[in-house]
DNA sequence: TTGATATCGTTAGGTTCCGAACGATAGGAT
DNA sequence: ATCCTATCGTTCGGAACCTAACGATATCAA
């Protein structure tokens, strides 16, 4: 038995809405169900992991940049977490509350920043991130594994035109 | 020539950290690059198309949703754009404020409250969606149609996956 | 050395966002 | 008629989020 894929009611809705408008109804298609697929597993995320370690999903995602890439200087912090420096600077601070990173000051230039994941932050991440694969695992247990490379492949396409 | 759809940097670097914890990376890599186009897609939209109309992604969202659907009650607008129903709240009076929806109570019941965008809300969502909708393009522009509805299905059997 | 310019991170001000708690209403049950 | 319980939308407190402006530091020219 095939996984259910059917069109869901909301967009056929919205097809109606927009079809004597000259729309590109695949790229719609495309991209709101990047929105709303975004939006599931960002909360269910929200509610069902991060919450038990108080931590916000933007919390989670600079912690992780900060283990996967070690310390780093918070304007390229902030532009690989895909938040604005300002914001970057209330989320560690959050994040310094909760013992998980910590600043240091640049060694050559008094105006940078080194952030850095604590020993706690690090181990904290080991414990969280095979968990948030879980879900990861879950929401696509339906996907082929070609279809998963498919997917991902068409998406680096279309980070490629929308940052380029 | 191909369009680059290249593995980043950032996703080889993640690779290499997690690839001893026995993980799922087919999974991380389609669902970490949903998140990198949902924020990059949001912020260039947010910027260079829904500042004219001082309108954020969930104000045009809610507002989009009042279009296609017509009058809703708080609840289920809520659900249907995403978010909250506090953060709807908020959001309509926001949308309110500007002129583009209004409330109205229930005949029947005095709990419940309904939502409908006005005239203003309607012509301005039928001014915004085709610039909208040319992002959606530009966006997806270096996929083929056959991609791009491959790309959707896969999304639609995740959200089953996610919200079933 | 001084001054102009650029580039850091932070602050200021305001909106969005959530969960939890709250008042108000509804819809039974007894 | 009066509880009890469920269900609305709103409010509250706090975090996240943005842009713009700001102070501090760096860089380079005159």
């Amino acid at each position: 038995m095939p996984a259910d894929a059917s069109v869901t009611r909301a967009e056929l809705e919205a097809r109606k809405r927009v079809e004597a408008l000259g729309i590109d109804v695949d790229a719609y298609a495309a991209v709101s169900n990047i929105f709303r697929v975004a939006n599931a597993v960002r909360n269910y995320t929200e509610r069902n992991l991060l919450s038990e370690f108080n931590l916000s999903f933007s919390g989670f995602t600079v912690l992780w940049v900060l283990w996967v890439w070690g310390p780093k200087e918070s304007y390229a912090l902030a532009e690989e977490s895909g938040i604005s420096k300002s914001t970057l600077t209330g989320v560690v601070k959050t994040l310094e509350r909760l013992g998980l990173a910590a600043r240091k000051p640049h060694a050559a230039d008094g105006r940078r920043v080194l952030v850095r994941a604590t020993r706690k932050g690090t181990s904290t991440m080991r414990r969280i991130f095979p968990r948030f694969n879980e879900v990861e695992a879950l929401v696509t247990r339906d996907l082929s594994a070609q279809e998963k490379e498919s997917l991902a492949r068409s998406l680096r396409i279309m980070l490629h035109s929308v940052e380029g």
